[in-house]
DNA sequence: TTGTATGCGTTATCAG
DNA sequence: CTGATAACGCATACAA
């Protein structure tokens, strides 16, 4: 016994009429009268009638779906998105079908590829770390697809697009770090090529410049997987402590990377920010229990999964095409978290 | 301009065949000529050809897609699920929905509703904390809608579930808490109605009774949100504090509850393991930073979605009604994490 | 081996 | 106001 939904059909059927006059009591308000209205809709209502969405979509050409580009579900920055994208999808009656690049470029090309063969109806892509090449978003793009991006965002395509305030929140943490006495501060961050790390490193330097400090090749340091892989942040990290001019304060540009340079803090016994300053963007949960508290940047990551679902569903629901490609910047929050105020004094000269 | 894909009717026009000829190639290897089929396959690789997963769901009443409900996808024990889940279901070509049930049971409720709505081909359940009536669900699966239970099972209806052994992983937690010393243990847990809950309980007694403590009914406090709305947390705290028999551990059996029993600690400055001894079930990842780190039970979530998924499709795509409805058992793992014994003992008589 | 006709569930168009 | 018919894209039973 295979599970078997009602049909307008079976109304139709059991209540001597035809489908397109159920149809219409379904749907219409006129061109009907009151009472086979009345009729239908109390016999549908009666037997749990639901349309079934796979004809409609058939017939509409509109497959009432998005699909999303992340680059991974198990990810609290990611899985923040993907709650706020999924609240506004399904408040419009959309569905999600959420794929992973895992940072991978040839996982994210197949990905784009399955999702444009589910006839998916827009596309909400936050690129990976190592997508240097955008032919296939370009073309899907030009094919008419709906895209909307959304924190790794493609500067080259032109659409709605969705970012935080990048260059304020890696300039506020930065300032921060240099207020706390810290002089010689590293900054480890993704893959040069992601639109977030050039906004960040720009918000870093900037800090410094403002601040008199002088900026330093040596002290920044990239990992092209974005943290996926462990061993990337221990290797930066061994080639900072190797420097001739010494960090003494570290700016960690995504959780993976803020996670990471805690474990091998701890690994090496280093203690911060005794030894060695330390903030990080990070929408992690537990950043405030550790002892010392963690100060972070925090990126409004629901909100950004909803705004940029909205303006992916008004690409698709508008019926002319949009010139004014906006791209809306949401802003970071930097909370700081003290009872470390007294050992960084040591610090300072 | 929309995105228009190609259909097999754009290719029986450019090569002048019938559509049923090319179906036929694109399909079958018999009941067609080579040449035609190589005619036709090599044209459809040109224009990239994809099939229309909705015209193919309506004729073969199947949606290659799964419903999923969860808690809340913000959670890591959810999104590893989901994780799993997604692995799974994308390897064999099924799309997740995906819906939260935030602990209500109106809310999932209405995302079953929904869910069947969309024609679903079958359903991956976790029932909220709520959940005591069973009617919609099982309506639905009697109906014949394939479900699999996992995590959070419903004893009552008769499918496939996935569970880890709750019993065991509270049984070792609740031992290791008595075997650091720790005498009057209280038990934090989810409302008592789910399996989870009473099976952690179950495991919890047991270990006491193994090692001569006595069972304490004012010891055990239920959280009915599971820790969703963090003031029940502190309640129950405080009630165990005002306890005659005061407790000096905490097991705590969800992420959720083991997270804000840590809040509620450093609120109250209540050091573990010195002033209180701590465990808990959790999946999140810092708690191995913590100073000390919190030794947990971690549930192999992944695994969990991977397998519940697996299962699912083997009673969506198995022509005969399956008869003998399993129920798997994955181990959980007691990570204990060190640097704690020495203030422990001080606590032992 | 290939083409024609039909149906999956729905709605739009046309005829009555 | 209502009913018959075609169409959305595909696969298949049947006819040729």
């Amino acid at each position: 016994m295979k599970f078997e939904a009602v049909t307008i059909k079976d109304i139709a059927k059991a209540l001597g009429l035809s489908t397109s006059t159920v149809s219409r009591a379904l749907r219409d308000s006129y061109e009907i009268s009151p009472e086979t209205k009345k009729l239908v809709l109390e016999y549908a209502e009666k037997i749990n009638y639901q349309p079934n969405p796979i004809a409609l979509s058939l017939k509409e050409r509109k497959s009432h779906t998005i699909g999303v580009i992340v680059g991974e579900i198990a990810n609290n920055f990611f899985s923040q998105i993907i709650n706020g994208i999924e609240s506004v999808a399904k408040e419009k009656g959309y569905n999600v079908i959420i794929s992973q690049s895992h940072e991978s470029f040839d996982k994210e090309s197949s990905n784009l590829q399955y999702l444009t063969s589910r006839s998916i109806d827009g596309l909400l892509v936050s690129v990976s770390a190592e997508t240097l090449n955008f032919d296939n978003l370009n073309e899907i793009h030009k094919r008419g697809m709906p895209i909307v991006f959304f924190d790794r965002i493609v500067d080259e395509i032109k659409t709605h697009k969705v970012i935080v305030d990048n260059f304020t929140g890696a300039y506020n943490a930065t300032k921060h770090l240099i207020e706390m006495g810290y002089r010689n501060i590293a900054h480890l961050c993704n893959a040069s090529i992601l639109s977030i790390a050039k906004e960040r490193l720009a918000g870093y330097l900037t800090a410094l410049k403002d601040h008199g400090i002088m900026e330093d090749d040596t002290m920044i340091k990239y990992c092209k997987h974005g943290g996926m892989i462990a061993q990337e942040i221990e290797e930066a990290l061994n080639e900072l402590w190797k420097n001739k001019r010494r960090p003494d304060a570290i700016f960690a540009s995504s959780d993976k990377l803020t996670i990471g340079c805690l474990r091998i803090l701890k690994k090496k016994n280093i203690s911060f920010p005794k030894d060695m300053g330390l903030i990080g963007f990070s929408n992690g949960d537990l950043t405030d229990l550790l002892d010392p508290p963690l100060s972070v940047v925090r990126q409004p990551a629901f909100e950004m999964g909803q705004l940029a679902t909205q303006m992916l569903l008004q690409l698709i629901e508008s019926k002319y095409p949009i010139t004014n490609h906006e791209t809306r910047v949401l802003s970071t929050e930097l909370i700081i978290r003290n009872s470390t105020t007294i050992q960084v004094e040591k610090i300072l000269k």
